[in-house]
DNA sequence: CTATATTGGACTAAAATGGTCCTATATTCA
DNA sequence: TGAATATAGGACCATTTTAGTCCAATATAG
């Protein structure tokens, strides 16, 4: 349930390594040898990332990417949204796409509310924590109203 | 990000007008009817749920099916179970299937962990939680770990 | 016996996913 | 300038998943 693809699996797994090596250019060469995935995947992988901003490419002799941002201001949330898009968590929750059973149903915007709280709660987990997880992490309440104005996250700390 | 199929959300429109029927035994028709969903796609929906024993079933003449359980206690969390099955957030993390990777990454283990707390909570929204849904649902801290008894949920209040 | 329902399964079309590969462009250095 | 090294931006295909329909069998009530 709630899966994510492998691929963004992958990813996460690239970022971490790239934030273990600070701000030193790594070429898709390096990070596939390094985290033993395979070469074009990780191509691929590292357009899709750097395309979204999180990382930034150099090209040419001595290129590679390495992070933008920080690791610790870097979230789950901005990996999904970079290698999966950001996708609502059903399908009529979508914009324009009016769904025709929006009249008798409250149950897409149940779901939806749902997810938006899981997003925000998902911004609060760095790619630090990713790296180094803790022995678990803690039960996401899911029953009482989001407080407005909860911090951005991923800057908590 | 962290879509569920349509066909969980369908199913869980069927679930919550089955409890707004309480224990009355409602036949594949009149659930169509009520939801505007395809016939065919109903009956498929309600023999999976059935099979999954969150709903009761009775053949023949005036058969149908209704809720086996009050809806307090028929948790979001158990509808993905019976509609996408247990399936992990991620590829590697499934049992016996041991990914090449796990030597060298730490990651999977932490969308893992991320993934139990995110169940945990989602088995503390009830049926009923999901048919007239709050304003908002609460963020969840997904940063300190999980209290080891935490209740089995969807039996909140 | 008949009408009504569920049960269990097969079946298809369409879309998403995972993965590879190719050409173009930028950069460095000899 | 020219060669070597990288990324940029695609196209491309195989496989799987998803969504949806349909059919034959069984059970129940009247
Ligand atoms: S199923 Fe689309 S709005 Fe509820
Ligand atoms: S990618 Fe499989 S264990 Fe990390």
């Amino acid at each position: 349930m709630l899966r994510i693809s492998r691929l963004t699996d992958y990813g996460t797994l690239i970022l971490v390594y790239l934030a273990s090596r600070q701000d030193r250019l790594c070429s898709a060469s390096d990070v596939a040898a390094a985290v033993h995935i395979a070469l074009p995947t990780v191509q691929k992988l590292l357009k899709l990332i750097a395309a979204s901003g999180l990382v930034q490419s150099e090209r040419g002799t001595d290129g590679g990417y390495c992070l933008s941002r920080p690791p610790e201001s870097i979230s789950a949330a901005d990996i999904l949204d970079a290698l999966e898009g950001p996708v609502a968590i059903t399908e009529c929750s979508i914009e324009d796409g009016h769904c025709h059973l929006e009249a008798s149903c409250g149950v897409g915007s149940a779901w939806q509310k749902i997810s938006k709280s899981m997003r925000i709660s998902l911004e609060n987990v760095s790619l630090i924590d990713l790296g180094s997880p803790p022995a678990s992490f803690p039960v996401i309440d899911v029953t009482t109203p989001v407080q407005p104005g909860s911090q951005t996250a991923a800057h908590r700390s």
